[in-house]
This record gives structure tokens, sequence and C-alpha cells, in this order.
DNA sequence: TTCCAGGGTAACG
DNA sequence: CGTTACCATGGA
């Protein structure tokens, strides 16, 4: 391809890439990608090179791939389209999904309002598991705030036309920071250590990705053995990085918001109540938690009027 | 002012 | 063992 060239990546059925810009959107903080008019720029990292994307919609069940930097390797090519399919969750077949949410008294009212959103990932793991230690405890505003900092001190910044996108820091340089270093980005001492425990293992090799990927019973393990990774962070990484779509935060205070709000109840839901209610979810319940997560954004829609 | 945030650990009794 | 204090800041 050359530089006005793209690859078009389509997606199984029902698919609206405006409901991913949506929540793509929901933070003005975030810092590792950039949608403007609709489209979608952010930097991947392969094997030897990074490679800007430019990510569009196509009709309705298409995306179309650009790369505004420089025209990429065929290799390189077949890695973007991989990273999209994974980053978007192009390829689960929603229907089953939406069959449970219509049985669902919860769920039935969300179906058509978010039709077509898919579980958007994380599919670096060191981001994913950096981003849900930073969450831990401390509103959105502010966990976007420290992963800015994060980002803006130890990660890469690389720019393209006047602007640039930053990229999230390489588990090599946390893993040699000292906790002193992320307490000046006021990290607590607790964060720091847990985050630059993890940066550790996965640079030893300890945590992998693909390893964990084998056996996701086995991840779970893994994961909740880990200081500073408890049951929430534990689900949220098998949800977010490793799509895994059983996966369920049940500890999630955002799910317990949505379901108050969806209630019309004046009170947040039991740890109790939560686990009845994900039950009927079956192996649906990562999707029903980002959809949950989803009307949070809009509040509005959903609610019995 | 107080309380709660997309929790988890360590120190209690 | 179950329970509690603590983190560290922003927003309601």
């Amino acid at each position: 391809v050359n530089q006005d060239e793209y690859i078009t990546v389509l997606a199984t059925h029902p698919f609206r890439f405006k409901e991913i810009l949506v929540y793509l959107t929901r933070s003005p903080e975030e810092c590792l990608y950039k949608v403007v008019d609709n489209r979608v720029y952010r930097w991947i990292k392969l094997v030897g090179e990074n490679l800007l994307l430019e990510i569009r919609n196509r009709e309705d069940q298409a995306l179309d791939i650009y790369f505004p930097d420089r025209t990429p390797s065929s290799m390189a090519c077949e890695a973007a389209v991989a990273y999209v399919r994974e980053w978007f969750d192009l390829d689960t077949d929603l229907v089953p999904f939406y069959g449970m949410m219509r049985r669902d008294d919860l769920l039935k009212h969300l179906v058509d309002c978010y039709k077509g959103l898919r579980l958007v990932g994380v599919p670096d793991l060191f981001e994913a598991a950096g981003w849900a230690i930073i969450g831990q405890q401390i509103n959105l505003t502010f966990a976007y705030a420290l992963k800015k900092r994060l980002v803006e001190s130890y990660g890469v910044s690389l720019g393209w036309e006047g602007k640039h996108l930053w990229m999230f820091p390489e588990p090599e340089i946390v893993a040699n920071l000292t906790v002193q270093d992320l307490m000046k980005l006021q990290f607590t001492r607790r964060k720091a250590e847990y985050l630059i425990g993890v940066a550790q293992k996965i640079c030893n090799g300890t945590l992998s990705k693909s390893r964990m990927l084998q056996d996701l019973g086995a991840a779970r393990q893994q994961l909740m053995q880990i200081r500073g990774i408890g049951p929430w962070t534990a689900e949220y990484v098998l949800m977010r990085c490793l799509r895994d779509h059983s996966a369920f935060p049940v500890q999630d205070v955002g799910l317990h918001n949505a379901i108050k709000y969806l209630r019309g109840s004046a009170t947040k839901p039991s740890i109790e109540e939560v686990q009845e209610i994900g039950a009927c979810w079956g192996r649906w319940k990562a999707y029903a938690t980002f959809y949950l997560w989803r009307s949070l954004i809009n509040p509005s829609q959903g609610t019995a009027t």
C-alpha cells in the first residue's frame, strides 16, 4: 500500500463504530489515542518499529485502516489489522449476547441503545494491568491524571503533522524506576510498588500474555497471586486484555452505579445482589459489564421513562 | 465539611 | 480467621 491506500477490516454483524467512538472519547484526558472527525489515531508498537494507525468507519460493517506516517511492510499491515480486530473485538458474534440481554430485566432496555457496540480492549498487557492498578480506589478523573503523568514522564512521544501522541511506557523502563519516582507523580507508595512489581514480572517473563491466553483459569490464579492484583484487577485484565468474555469484576463501583441507575434505586446493590444479577449473564458477564459502563456515559438512555 | 471514587494490603483483635 | 485503617486527590 502507499500513503493514500488503506486496508478494509470487516466486522461481524451488527457493528457500529459510532458506539465505540462514544466510549473512546469519554475522557478528554486520554493521551494514548486521539479521535478527530470520527477517526481514531494511535501509534502501535511492532517488532522493531512503531506505526501510526488512522482508523475510519466504512459504511456499517467495516473499518478502513490508513497509515498517515509511512508505508508499512506487508508484515506490519498484518499486525495492524490484527491489532484493530483485537482492540475493537471485531470477530465476536453478538447475536447470542443480544438474545441473553433481551431476556434480562436489567439489560433488555440497553440492546437497542447500544447495538453494535464492541467491548473495547486494551491489547497490551502492561498497559491493561497498569491502568487497572492506577484506577484502584480513585475517581476516573484522578486516574486519567495519574496515567497522563506516567505516560508523559516515562513513555515515548511520536509526532505527525505537527501533532503528537504518546505511547504507554515500556515495562523495562518502569521496572527500573524507584517508588519515589512514581510518588513524585502523586502515586501512593502502594500503587507505585504494585506498578513497578508488575513491570518487573512482565520484563523477566514471569507474567506473559501469550502464556496466560493458553489457560484463562490458570491466568486468573496467577494474576491473583501478584501483589497489588486482587479480584477486581484480575477480572479487569481478563476482560480487557485477555478477552475473557465471562470475566466479571463484581466489586466494580461503576457496575454498581449502573445497576443502581437502571433500577431507579436510591442505593447501590450489595455484592451478593450483583453476583445474583450477573449469574443470569452466563458467558457474557464481561460484555454485560461493558454495556453497563457505557450506560454511565449517557445515564438518561435506557432508563424507564 | 464530609464522603466517595472502576481496591488492595497490612495491621490489628 | 474477620474487621479496620490507610492511601492521596478531585468532585459532589
